[in-house]
RNA sequence: GCCCCAGUAGCCCAAUUGGCAGAGGCAGCGGACUUAAAAUCCGCGUGUUGCGAGUUCGAGUCUCGCCUGGGGCACCA
């Protein structure tokens, strides 16, 4: 489907049917150079440490389907990293792979009564020859997939170094659940109360899940993040560091009272405001959190129970909503304030999270609007400890959170809040009720799925030894391959456990009768190393080569959407993190650069089936070509920024690319020709040309690259058909020419090539080498200096480059359109630039 | 509610980081070539740099406050 109405007439010229002699054709092109590339080997990194190496990565795809607009973008940004950095001399790593377990794979199994890894790798095959159409230069031999045995045997393996630290641990506990998909999503996977994949509400299920101790890393993971300022988009570092999520403050211990036969127990808070201690009216507990049925007495317990059948009733959407009215119950007991001795009574309800924090709080209606507004709800007391000049809250309504000083607060009164913060957990520490408390919002990941296609978690349960790890020299514990079709369908536990002979076996240990753990892993884990897989794909000692591992990581420029700023990037993070803890590699950070380039839209909005609004990559190669769908993503727009397929012309960049080869046909001096002599103007632009696309490259600025190509190609047509001069016998066209062959083989590899062919020279115009500009022929013979009177132009002059202060100073004010500006007025200040600019500033 | 990013010509976007607002492209108009058209080649750019203040000799660029759009987090104590 076109998007942009195209006359048929309008792409003529790039037709791939019947060229004529002589002219642009890209199916030509697309036919030929392949195999020329494939045998060559030119993008597969020597390796020896004879250059200077760099990793250049995109993220690896999904293999749904064939590729897409979305694909098209990421790999044309990739790949120019990964083509310029050849051009400057680096060996070049830049692997391709497919993160190949998931979920899509398992429902077209059932619906097909096929087996996943049929559709997966079909689709991967799929893929895999529309990349190479695609001509992304990367190295074929170290393709990796992670749903094969030979890779998921390490992600197993690791698994195990993490449970072995004590970062892999199973627990109990609510998981959210998505009833349609029947199975257990990851917080990052629950979307405004929704299942990211299928929209349904989520609920609540108690079960018993396989963890990792992200939070351990939460402190270095925040931290760190200063090393990769001013190389990672700021918004990705905002939204890590918002979903880490680190808030500092207290905990409290809170004793709660006996009271109705149960006995006293002490309950521990955490506040970022503990200065507001005195200001404490009531206490509160997680509705949904042990601990609420742990304190209730039993007169109030049938409450409880009713409140906590009406909270768990709710969907994640209806208790997130901020709207909502506060609800809770009283539970019969009272906490007393280690400050003041004061007797409150413990509440529960659900506007408290089981899961951040403690699961408990001190309410100040005062001074946190939640709390007011549960205080307004139950008619609880509220009290100001804080004078902040607002209006009184309970006459507001507004609870005041400003700063201000301290009142009705006991020895702090009289303090500042930035002091009576310390103050207070001073007094708490001194009389061990308390102590200064960091707390993040980051929770463990939650790493189980009950799921078929993934990597099954490498632990035995033996009735007798319990959990026992599977040994290394048993991995893989492979998929089983007897499971298709209906098999796969969700039912609440994991497909696995209905292959019995698979499921049964002996424990390791004692050798008796024992199962394997049915749950497969999240399949971010799979992607949170494959970075290290590529340095050495075939290794079958360890997960990588320690030989290799340092040479080549960390990724120097990771390229991939925004949609992973937080899951991925944080997950891939920690495994780094972890991997070099264990001393297995030197970097603690996976990617040093990451660039997000933008989304494909069209007509504003994201490409989808329901809007009807798709735009087929494959129908858009075989009408423009791959040269010129690449070269529209590249100079669309910033990299970053979302290119909308309705607002650009890939049959503009066709006419350009065809223009840029036409270019090479008109040469006629042979390589190697002496360009000293050439035409000088044409050398200047070439030159600067040169010198500019390189700065421009290494900022990411692609876009300006192009624009700046387009300059060069329009000088050097000028040249060639200028009626005085050697038109296409100057050496000066062939260097040209040659440096638009060069620098389009970063955009426009077929074209490029061809070009590089025409004009006599052997491939790879990948491996020309970026040409050296002269800095001779940056500089110009003459500058246009601009005079300006109180900031506004009022003349121009021409002068070397080389002008000195005083002598422009004197130029300017000679000027006569200066002197008639200045209307006899004084001249206070003169400020020269030279030999840019002069303003005069008159009295 | 909190945080991040963006806003320049009809459209996509440049602007050497504080120095002439315009590089490149799209669209449009005109010319050359052609019997004609296409292709090709050449030519044509005044606009509240979202708005308002401030700093400065000088602001698209820096500061503050707003507006609009996009994104992230959100009953997180």
């Amino acid at each position: 489907m076109s998007v942009q109405p195209e006359t048929e007439t309008g792409t003529a010229a790039v037709a791939a049917e019947t060229p004529e002699e002589g002219a642009y054709s890209f199916a030509a092109m697309e036919a030929k150079w392949p195999q020329v590339w494939e045998d060559l080997k030119v993008f597969t990194p020597v390796d020896d440490g004879s250059r200077e190496r760099r990793y250049v990565l995109d993220m690896f795809p999904y293999p749904s389907g064939d590729l897409h607009m979305g694909h098209a973008e990421a790999f044309a940004m990739g790949d120019v990293v990964a083509r310029y950095l050849r051009q400057k001399g680096f060996d070049v790593l830049h692997p391709i792979g497919w993160d190949s377990f998931g979920l899509p794979a398992e429902n077209a199994a059932i619906k097909r009564n096929a087996h996943p890894s049929e559709w997966t790798y079909a689709n991967i095959d799929t893929q895999a020859a529309s990349f190479k159409r695609y001509a992304i230069s990367a190295d074929w031999s170290r393709r990796v997939h992670t749903s094969d045995p030979e890779y998921y045997r390490w992600t197993q393996w690791l698994f195990k170094r993490f449970y072995e630290r004590g970062l892999a641990y199973r627990k109990d506990s609510p998981v959210n659940w998505c009833p349609k998909d029947q199975t257990v999503l990851a917080n990052e996977q629950v979307v405004n109360g929704a299942c990211e994949r299928c929209g349904t509400p989520v609920t609540k299920k108690s079960l018993n899940q396989w963890y990792f101790k992200i939070t351990e890393y939460a402190d270095r993971l925040l931290d760190d993040m200063d090393e990769l300022r001013g190389h990672w988009p700021e918004r990705v570092l905002a939204m890590q560091k918002n979903w880490i999520g680190r808030s500092e403050g207290a905990h409290v211990n809170f004793v709660i009272e006996a009271e109705g036969g149960k006995p006293a127990k002490d309950v521990t808070v955490f506040t970022t405001r503990p200065d507001t201690l005195y200001g404490a009216t009531f206490f509160v507990v997680a509705a949904d959190a042990p601990i609420a049925v742990e304190l209730v007495t039993e007169e109030h317990a049938a409450g409880l129970d009713a409140y906590r059948e009406q909270v768990k009733a709710l969907t994640e959407i209806e208790r997130q909503s901020t709207e909502r009215e506060k609800t809770g119950v009283f539970t019969g007991r009272y906490a007393v304030n280690p400050l003041n001795g004061e007797k409150l009574p413990v509440w529960a309800a659900d506007y408290v999270l089981a899961d951040y924090g403690t699961g408990a709080i001190m309410a100040v209606p005062a001074h946190d609007q939640r709390d007011l507004d549960f205080a307004t709800t139950f008619d609880l007391p509220v009290r100001a400890v804080l004078d902040t000049g607002e209006e009184d809250p309970t006459v507001s309504g507004k609870a005041t959170s400003g700063e201000g000083t301290l009142i009705n607060s006991g020895i702090l009164d009289g303090l500042p809040k930035a002091e009576a913060i310390p103050a207070a957990i001073g007094i708490l520490e001194e009389q061990g009720t308390g102590e200064k408390f960091v707390n993040f919002r980051l929770r463990d990941w939650l790493l189980s799925r009950q799921r078929f296609w993934g990597t099954p978690i490498p632990i035995i349960h033996c009735p007798s030894c319990g959990e026992v790890p599977v040994p290394d020299e048993q991995l893989p514990v492979r998929l089983p391959a007897d499971l298709r079709g209906e098999d796969l369908s969700p039912k609440g536990t994991s497909p696995l456990a209905a292959a019995e002979a698979w499921v049964n076996v002996d424990c390791p240990n004692c050798h008796g009768p024992a199962k394997r753990d049915t749950d497969t892993m999240d399949t971010f884990v799979d992607s949170s190393w494959y970075f290290l897989r590529f340095v050495s794909p075939q290794y079958t000692e360890g997960p990588f080569d320690p030989a290799k591992i340092n040479e080549w990581m960390p990724v120097g420029q990771y390229v991939g959407g925004v949609e992973h700023a937080i899951l991925h990037l944080l997950y891939a993070r920690f495994f780094t993190k972890v991997i070099h803890d264990l001393g297995m590699i030197d970097a603690d950070e996976p990617f040093s650069a990451l660039l997000n380039q933008g989304q494909v839209l069209n007509g504003g909005k994201a490409m989808s089936k329901s809007l009807g609004n798709g735009v087929d990559l494959s129908e858009q190669l075989d009408k423009y070509g791959v040269d010129a769908v690449r070269l529209t993503m590249i100079f669309a727009s910033p990299p970053e920024d979302d290119v909308d397929w309705a607002d650009v012309s890939p049959s503009g960049s066709a006419k350009f690319l065809a223009r840029a080869w036409r270019l090479a046909q008109d040469v006629t001096s042979e390589p190697g020709a002496d360009v000293s002599a050439g035409d000088r103007a044409l050398r200047s632009v070439t030159h600067r040309t040169i010198a500019d696309a390189a700065a421009l490259l290494d900022t990411n600025k692609f876009n300006v690259v192009v624009a700046k190509l387009m300059e060069l190609v329009n000088a050097t047509r000028k040249t060639i058909d200028a009626a005085a001069g050697a038109g296409g016998a100057d050496p000066a066209v062939r260097e040209a020419a040659e440096t638009v062959a060069v620098i389009l083989s970063l955009f426009a590899p077929y074209t490029a090539e061809d070009m590089w062919n025409v004009l006599g020279h052997p491939a790879s115009v990948a491996n020309a080498g970026w040409p050296v500009h002269d800095e001779a022929l940056l500089v110009q013979e003459t500058v246009t200096a601009v005079v300006q009177v109180q900031g506004k132009v009022r003349d121009r002059v021409e002068v070397s480059p080389g002008i000195g202060e005083d002598e422009l100073r004197e130029l300017a004010l000679a000027s006569e359109n200066v002197q008639r500006a200045l209307d006899g007025r004084g001249i206070r200040t003169v400020i020269v630039r030279a030999p840019k600019l002069v303003n005069i500033v008159p009295a």
